[in-house]
DNA sequence: TTGTAGGCGTTATCAT
DNA sequence: ATGATAACGCCTACAA
């Protein structure tokens, strides 16, 4: 699987240290100083001179040291952070994508972790990021404490939560129209002559779950439904509770008519377990997935745009740090229902 | 969309300034130097000192400033750099993904960039990386030289190539066995019977379409099947172009019994493409994807892990970080066919 | 156990 | 147009 190809490594020669604004001036035969103006392109120097410290530059390869500069700059490192829960999920890398387009158009750097979820790891990675100075920094909240962030919040830095608001501080958030999503699935199943809709959820102490399921009951209450807690499963995050949950919905003396699903992850695996089964119920997901639409019955969701939210966050944040004090605002991203099929199945006749 | 909720801003106290060591020092009513020994845990400080210390620091809301540090200390940012493509892309950000995962072992952050396939926006990123002193850089490259990181290699900055290699440098790479992909897919469906194998790829120009697609000539020479030209549709990325593709293919007066398709995104319009035929050909496509079984025909793909793609690139960019000067090395990430009924399908009897 | 002096590589200030 | 000097915040080396 892994073969040598070949080396520089052989040779001995010690490799060349890394040249200084100093190195260049002393082959150029200027100053320090003349050097930093070429390299920053300011104007008033010498066409002659100028030519002189490119070539310098060419010659020993110099790159100016952004570190060295920042620390005498107004300690402006160009750098911005994301804090998410997993890159590799497409929720959060689409979040990450429109983040990083704006913070290109400004020449800033993303740097992005990965707090799975962990508390403690999110709070290590946002002093972590602090400490690299950081000029602002998104999170999508995984702790129920945000309040130690307010010293630094004070102190100028843009915190933007995402996807979930902060706990004990007030800052610029972005979330989703999640009751909102809820309730337009509801009222959809319902519209459809659906009275017994299930629920398969995440935690519902989440914040976003618990938006979600309130959406669920306030639909359901406002249509006079009595609510039926024997169809509602929680924690089912994992593929396995979710897989799990459906199956026991579907064995119940009388089953659900209609699914409603939390979450993606949740929806994937709620149809995977529906698969076996003749008599389909109608099913509605919160969040869009790829594929939804040639699944042999074409999946209704709840659609929203992550990009979006990272474009957003980008945009409240670099107003911050171009000086803008206008107060924290809470931004919802709207959501959608996309009709595909397996919202518009009708319940069994009775 | 937007509503304001409430705000520090309105104060009007200026913020106040960060901290620094010698402002603990002073509050706590010692050096500057035992300040720093308290921070980073320097034994032979007496413990009431150090708690003073503390408490100055915990007062202040001192935080270090690791850019300062770095610049002191051997340049060590503990920042290593990935350019990819599209981080919303699952390929990358499970590349991503393991990077992040073994870079948080040791401590250190990941700057994420997205080159959008631009060689000269590439070749900006990393300059504008290295100028920040990454210690490493990982690199699926778009570009196609690469002769200017030679001499920033001898320098002892290790590259990573990712996914295709360096073209005019020799340094550590990691590709997928895309040769041996097409190789196993193509002789999947000649077993099958399949002798009119229709290909519908990206850009044969680039290294894994240039790979994938002379797997599947080799495979039908060796097996003594002549290569009819107008099965072999390129420059399909576009997923309106692969449509076109399909649908042209579907038109010949004798159409292919089966498809081979060199991506992910190529396979998803392939098979959108495809819905409207009653007639169904056989088909593989290069690259897994969510829900590739849960199609009405499950698709029967060239499956690999691009995690390990980025996990393994760490493992080699934190070796050389440690000092190893073994050969540069080139690792093979290998594929396997996941069959699924797609690619099983029989040609049409004659 | 604690402190002083110097320097990392750059930019800011002020002089020439 | 060019340069000398100080400073950014911290760590290293050495001294007390």
């Amino acid at each position: 699987m892994s073969t040598p190809v070949s080396s520089i490594h052989e040779s001995n020669d010690p490799p060349a240290a890394r040249p200084t604004m100093q190195d260049v001036a002393h082959a150029a035969g200027v100053s320090l100083k003349t050097v930093s103006r070429v390299v920053n392109n300011e104007p008033r120097v010498d066409e002659k001179t100028r030519e002189r410290v490119h070539q310098a530059i060419a010659q020993l390869g110099f790159r100016r040291n952004d570190i060295a500069r920042s620390l005498r700059q107004k300690q402006t490192s160009s750098t911005i952070g994301l804090i998410i829960e997993d890159i590799a999920n497409p929720f959060y890398s689409s979040i990450a994508r429109g983040l990083e387009k704006v913070a290109q158009q400004y020449n800033y750097m993303l740097i992005i972790s990965n707090s799975e979820e962990n508390a403690l790891r999110e709070r290590e990675l946002v002093n972590a990021l602090l400490s690299r100075r950081v000029e602002g920094l998104c999170i999508v909240p995984a702790g129920t404490d945000h309040s130690y962030l307010a010293a630094e919040l004070r102190r100028g830095t843009p915190f933007i939560f995402l996807d979930r608001p902060p706990l004990q501080l007030q800052t610029d958030t972005i979330v989703l129209d999640n009751r909102g999503g809820s309730r337009q699935a509801i009222r959809h199943l319902l519209a459809y002559g659906h009275r017994r809709i299930a629920v398969i959820q995440g935690d519902p102490r989440v914040y976003t779950g618990a938006e979600r399921i309130a959406g669920y009951y306030e639909t359901l209450a406002e249509h006079g439904i009595p609510c039926d807690e024997s169809l509602i499963y929680s924690n089912c995050d994992e593929a396995q509770l979710a897989h799990q949950a459906t199956h026991a919905l579907m064995s119940l003396p009388q089953p659900p008519s209609a699914i409603f699903s939390t979450s993606n992850r949740i929806s994937i695996a709620v149809l995977r377990a529906l698969r076996s089964y003749t008599q389909q119920p109608a099913f509605i997901g919160f969040d869009d997935f790829d594929l939804a639409d040639m699944l042999p019955t074409p999946i209704t969701v709840v659609a929203h745009d992550p990009a979006a939210m990272g474009t957003r966050a980008a945009e409240i944040l670099f107003a911050r740090l171009a000086g803008s004090t206008v107060p924290f605002q809470q931004t919802i991203i709207p959501t959608r229902l996309i009709a595909r099929g397996s919202g518009e199945l009708p319940p069994p006749r009775a």
